[in-house]
DNA sequence: GATTGATCATAT
DNA sequence: ATATGATCAATC
């Protein structure tokens, strides 16, 4: 019998919502789905999300489609993210929704990506697709905030996508720009547009963008924490 | 094999 | 269309 139950309720502190996520490190992804009650999936490829809302009934997130941080009171947020077996990971990590409008004036300090990124609690998941999904492995969670090179980083990366915005040349952007956050199509698909601000200054539609960090990024503090964990 | 651009489900 | 949760898969 496994003595582990979901979250029916927010977790209080921060150190309530560590400690559950560590107890969940180890259990597979198909216990887990189990324990709750929900199917799994054959395969991520029309459940892209599936991971994501099974750890936030585990951990206790508000789920569902709320604009708001997963722990709104304890200002945290929860990332899954996918590793291969030496814990590197497979993807990059969305962060939020570009704003292509509306965009004189803004600065790093207020912007959603360093919102959402203040405080995260991420929850690495074995996500090599010859695993069945079901025989995934939770791993050893990570509550992380950036320090001051990675802030840096990522001001930086942001100023500039912003600028390219702002200047209307997001239809030049490429993932290619941004050492550690890139800007990438963020849609139902290629025919889903957005109001955004056309090279001359005049309004356009196109696709609407995302803000992604880097597996670089995601790679080196999930590698520092694996190293001081081993200690 | 890694990366970029495209895509999937669901709720509002 | 926008927000949430992300991974897929064509192409380099």
């Amino acid at each position: 019998m496994l003595a582990l139950s979901p979250f029916t309720s927010p977790p209080e502190t921060e150190a309530q919502l560590l400690a559950q996520a560590k107890r969940l490190a180890g259990y597979t992804l198909g216990e887990l789905a189990a324990l709750a009650g929900m199917p799994v999936p054959r395969d991520l490829k029309r459940d892209k999300g599936w991971t994501g809302v099974l750890l936030e009934l585990w951990l206790g997130a508000s789920a569902g489609s709320k604009p708001e941080q997963d722990f709104a009171a304890l200002g945290v947020e929860l990332k899954t993210i996918p590793v291969d077996n030496l814990g590197r990971p497979l993807e990059t990590t969305f962060v939020c929704v570009a704003p292509l409008t509306g965009n004189t004036g803004v600065v790093w300090e207020t912007s959603h990506v360093r919102h959402k990124l203040k405080r995260v609690l991420w929850v690495p998941i074995e996500g090599s697709r010859d695993i069945p999904v079901a025989e995934r492995r939770v791993g050893s969670p990570l509550l992380w905030s950036p320090n001051e090179e990675e802030e840096q980083q990522l001001r930086l990366d942001w100023e500039e996508l912003m600028d390219l915005i702002v200047l209307g040349q997001v239809t030049r952007i490429t993932a290619r720009h941004g050492e550690v956050l890139q800007l990438r199509p963020k849609a139902a698909n290629s025919k889903a547009l957005t109001e955004a601000i056309g090279e001359h200054g005049e309004p356009i539609l196109t696709l609407p963008r995302g803000f992604y960090l880097k597996k670089n990024f995601t790679s080196a503090l999930l590698a520092r924490h694996f190293f001081l964990s081993s200690y």
